[in-house]
RNA sequence: GGUCUCGUGGCCGAGUGGCUAGGCAGAGGUCUGCAAAACCUUGUACGGCGGUUCGAAUCCGCCCGAGACCUCCA
């Protein structure tokens, strides 16, 4: 089978045939999460989105380094917090060292992710622990005459990069138009220009995160990290680099001035942008107020919550819409994105003891080349999520006796929905309710008595064991097999 | 104000110049002591107005509405 994989690339605003610098390996790198706090429903999104692709191009063979950053540094605050560390403020608000923080949030993102069952990159640099290669990328950009100094802090000069380059490639952005809508903002007077950004950040006297360099004690500017780490892991020329599309402008722009400073070219092949989780389509946002952490999601305990969802609820959830798409959340959708889950991964279980026929009703090649075709096409998940229910749809008809499969095709049909189902689309069985030995004895007890209750038409005994579990919020489930139990929902 | 995106049936969400994804809910059915669960079947929607075309929801124009970025943000 030959696969084409076609990428929607941010910089052509068009699907291009995938094709890596150095086949067969693939450098990627995605810009990760900023632990000052707890990871909400919007982080989610890019790491299951990237999560796909990596998985999808291990998938086709590909030898793939996945590097995705911890950024434990240098992100400003506006206005009242001119010049603090988003990590330093925090710090000093809970009494702690900074490094505790980091490793605070960064412990409880991965316990999230984890959850999600998003695989951990290949490698996952810290900001913190780069500082000496930001400051090579910052004395680089400073011999070619880009930036400029100004009381220890030094700016990139976009004016003169824009008269070589164009400084907005990447978000369709023009430098006159940005010219056109300064509005002044406050303490901007170090900057020769509005848009300029920093490249280091002269470090005020209550700021606790700072380093040495030629120039202050101090920290790297807002975009350095990405720009250092990704060069320092992947080359000066890399397949793709990923990240939300509200990181579009200014943070990727920036980035490719720098590199393309520093290192003379441009660093990234694809540009891979995820869109945003909205909330009565508004984005989901740390600053807007309006994001849901994911352990509240999981414990169901934030007020928006009906009711708790797991993660594989909202993985499936995310992989639902495609990733360039906005995804609305609201209770309704993510009760559908359960009960979906739910029937598929019940047809898996039957999957796994159908039993073969002399003919075959359906046609399974073409599933599988639908699913392909599906993740070919800028890895549409929704694609691949509808014919894995049409591949639902088969294996109930075959198990009720209502169609057969031969050998061969149902092979096929169990290769190519646990192919998909688990290793690319990344889902997986989550266990329900009884992971206690001595609950699932006793509801094993519960549930023989309740049998023999029904066999010997003593129906009032039986109900009445329905009926008192039900207030427990257990819900008995009777079928030909026997009854089985699980928490309600 | 500038740049850009989107508007699909009750909800979520793919896609496409003619061959009408999928999930959830709803309706009907099978099963069951009754129920629940499970399973099967079922829905011709594409913001408005013009235009191009044999044919447009899909292309073009205008209008209306929503959103993103332009400041930290996944």
């Amino acid at each position: 089978m030959e696969n084409k994989l076609f990428v929607h690339n941010t910089l052509s605003r068009k699907k291009e045939e995938f094709k890596p610098v150095k086949p067969p390996y693939v450098g990627m790198y995605v810009c990760g999460p900023t632990v000052y706090g707890d990871a909400h429903l919007g982080h989610a999104r890019p790491a299951v989105a990237f999560d796909l692709i990596y998985r999808y191009l291990m998938h086709l063979g590909y030898k793939v380094r996945y590097v995705r950053n911890i950024t434990d540094v240098g992100h400003l605050e506006d206005d009242a917090d001119e010049g603090e560390d988003k990590i330093a403020k925090k710090a000093r608000i809970e009494k702690l060292e900074p490094m505790e923080v980091v490793q605070h949030y960064t412990n409880r993102y991965h316990q999230n992710m984890d959850a999600l069952n998003v695989l951990r990159p290949s490698i996952e640099p810290h900001a913190s622990g780069h500082i000496i290669e930001q400051i090579e990328l910052v004395k680089k950009i400073r011999d070619k005459g880009m930036a400029y100094e100004t009381n220890g802090s030094l700016y990139f000069d976009i004016e003169k990069y824009n008269q070589d380059h164009r400084y907005g490639i990447l978000s369709g952005r023009k430098l006159e138009d940005l010219m056109s809508e300064t509005r002044s903002l406050e303490g901007q007077d170090e900057k020769k220009s509005s848009f300029d950004f920093a490249i280091w950040k002269k470090a005020q006297p209550e700021h606790i995160m700072r380093w040495p360099s030629p120039w202050s004690d101090g920290f790297p500017g807002w975009h350095a990290e990405c720009s250092a780490m990704g060069i320092k892991y992947l080359g000066e020329e890399f397949d793709i680099h990923g990240g939300g599309m509200d990181l579009l402008f200014p943070h990727h722009e920036a980035e490719i001035a720098q590199s393309t400073v520093a290192y003379g070219k441009s660093p990234v092949k694809y540009w891979l942008h995820n869109n945003m989780v909205t909330l009565e389509g508004k984005k989901m946002g740390k600053s807007l107020g309006n994001a849901i952490p994911l352990y509240e999601v999981f414990s169901g305990e934030h007020k928006l919550m009906e009711k708790a969802y797991s993660p594989m609820t909202i993985r499936f959830f995310i992989l639902m819409a495609h990733y360039r798409s906005t995804l609305d959340f609201s209770n309704e959708a993510l009760q559908a994105a359960e009960k979906g889950l739910k029937r598929l991964m019940q047809a898996m279980q039957t999957l796994e003891d159908l039993k073969a026929g002399e003919k075959s009703d359906f046609n399974i090649q073409e599933l599988e080349k639908n699913c392909y075709e599906a993740m070919n096409d800028d890895f549409n998940s929704p694609v691949v999520i509808s014919q894995l229910f049409e591949g639902v749809k088969i294996i109930n008809s075959v198990h009720d006796k209502k169609a057969s499969l031969t050998e061969e095709d149902l092979d096929l049909l169990q290769k190519v929905m646990r192919t998909f189902t688990f290793d690319i689309l990344g889902l997986q069985e989550e266990s329900k309710g009884g992971q206690d030995e001595l609950i699932d004895y006793l509801m094993q007890t519960l549930l023989d008595i309740r049998q023999n209750a029904r066999k010997n038409k003593d129906f009032a005994t039986s109900d009445k064991i329905r009926d008192e579990l039900a207030r427990l919020n257990i819900v008995i489930k009777d079928s030909k097999e026997g009854s089985s139990w699980e928490f309600g929902g």
